[in-house]
DNA sequence: GATGAATGAGTGTTCATTCAT
DNA sequence: GATGAATGAACACTCATTCAT
């Protein structure tokens, strides 16, 4: 990791704690261990570090949307249950490790939770990350699994609703509530088998 | 509302959007009309009014929680489907209006939101209020329908814990995101009242 | 002198010596005896400061302007060049006592000439400080002196032009050049004087 | 224009608009289109560069003084006043376009006149450049005139005086006030003709 | 109840400068 | 010749807080 990158690793960590605002470029240059001026070598001022970081989520989630279809849910599994079961925990890991246990999300969206409510941009931002695009990649994989025959077509949009509130509210719950331990993320992955296990029935 | 509760209001609606540290002794003062040196005889000192802010908020929810009995899904209603509805309308009208459409409470939440990630006590607070709290409200009036008869009362938990998902990502999404106008309050009342149907089927 | 007297006073001291820019606030209340954290209980920021200067130099200057119908050049003297000498050294006291020596002026002016290049207010305050004003209060005396038939009517504004000259020219070589020390002043005043005497010749 | 010129000719353009203390470093070398660090290897320090250019300028007027005697008012013109008209109209064309509208001659004077009033080398050579050089040059031409009979010889002073009056005055009016734009240039150059024709009669 | 005046510590940011490459 | 990366000191300004009135 080369100074810049360092400087929006600790500002990332400090920002999903504390807030933009509540976070000195003295806070931030003290944990990476440089001078103050050296940080404005490397950002034009605070807030493009800032945005530096909306900028690398940004791509971040453009790179992980463009590959939604590569999500299981596939045409070579058998009608039935076993399949529904085994798609969801396949989307449901993809969705922990690439969005919400992968530190730099988790901490971004916090970081937006935070932010939200006096930034247009980044609620925008925050509403999509949260609610939009789950419900549609949870669409997608389920409109699948219909297509296979693993349920009927039209309850595709109930049981996506039903699983989107689901794993919402279990997010808010074990993964943007204080710090994201392992016993959390092990508490969120318990509940969540055992609500795929439910659906499976 | 006398100077002590309009600085309390004033901060209030700041730190709820920007958060405490963001907020200044100077900006409240300048918007309830008096000079930074009077806040200093109604408060102690700038923690001194979010702490009375989290004490007014104690009190508000202590005096909500002694009710809970009060809430229907009574006795004198018939076994059935019917009853079922009606409760859960209630129940979830008096969720509203007490808790997430109370300005006092909703921005209270938003604070906790915000200040959750590095305060402890308010992130106890803040997962009491939005999840251990509703979910025992919720158990409290469910059991008593299936006490008369309106479900098995084996299914009571599993009826709660998605009924509690669902009005929890609700919550997030519509009432701790971006300003609450009448507009967002109105796209809750109808999904919940859209799923409080579904219940009931 | 109070706080924000003495503020003004030590800026415009530092202002008119080494420029706007190049002094700081830490100098000016180093000089004071402040806290610089107590210069913004007084000025909004460093611009108020100079926008003070200037306010109250317009006030002052105004002040002056409407009293020059008091400036001798008046009727109860006889014709002839005795009246013309003696009242052009009245007029010459004023200018020196009122404008030129009084050290909040001259200072003043010393600020407009190092500022008015990138500054087009403080360049027309200038210009008409040095320039336009000037010219009209000789003009206005020297008007009434023919009058009184000191010299031909005609000829006033070829005086005037020519006495302006000498006096600008004296008032950049002396007073605006260096340090205001008593010497300079002797050496403006003795070459005035020479130089109305040659006038009344 | 190779960088270390280019480097001076940007500096002297800002020295002169905002004073030496006032220009940054930075905005010099964003103006050049150099990096800060490459603005050291042409130059030692800040200081070096402002003592470059007052070492430039020095070279340049000692130059032009070391030509004074080409300038007419030569031995091959007849008495009267047509020759007077003449040399003094030649002798001031010198002035304008070696000295005051020179770019070079103009924007250094300009800085000197910012920087006079809190550096004594600089205060000195301010001096000789506006009051002492063009006094001798002008008694210089004077002198050779009334050798020719032009005018009596005791008359040469007065009238030198005179000339040096309305020359310094007309220039810090048009020359040394504000941007020096063609129309300044044109206004200086128009009364100063007027001024010429005056003398001959 | 409220304010004028003050302060020490801290804010984000710019300064001229250095030095290895 | 020129630059990338760094720095200590200074910059204008804001912070929460105090205290006499």
């Amino acid at each position: 990791m080369n100074t810049k990158e360092k400087i929006m690793d600790v500002a990332l960590h400090m920002f999903s704690e504390r807030g933009y605002e509540a976070v000195s470029i003295r806070d931030i240059c003290g944990e990476v261990g440089i001078k103050e001026s050296t940080l404005y070598y490397h950002f034009k001022n605070k807030k493009d570090i800032l945005d530096s970081l909306i900028e690398k989520f940004r791509n971040h989630i453009d790179g992980l949307l463009s590959h939604i279809d590569e999500i299981p849910g596939d045409g070579q599994q058998k009608k039935g249950k076993k399949n529904d079961i085994a798609s969801s925990k396949i989307m449901d890991t993809y969705m922990m490790d690439s969005y919400l246990f992968d530190p730099f999300c988790n901490l971004m969206i916090r970081l937006m939770m935070i932010e939200q409510f006096h930034n247009e941009e980044i609620r925008v931002l925050y509403e999509k990350t949260l609610f939009t695009d789950p419900y549609e990649i949870y669409m997608n994989v389920f409109k699948r699994l219909a297509a296979q025959g693993a349920f009927p077509e039209e309850q595709a949009e109930i049981i996506v609703r039903q699983y989107h509130a689901y794993m919402t509210m279990l997010t808010y719950k074990y993964l943007l509530n204080g710090e994201l331990t392992e016993e959390r993320k092990k508490a969120y992955a318990k509940e969540v088998h055992k609500i795929i296990g439910g659906f499976g029935s």
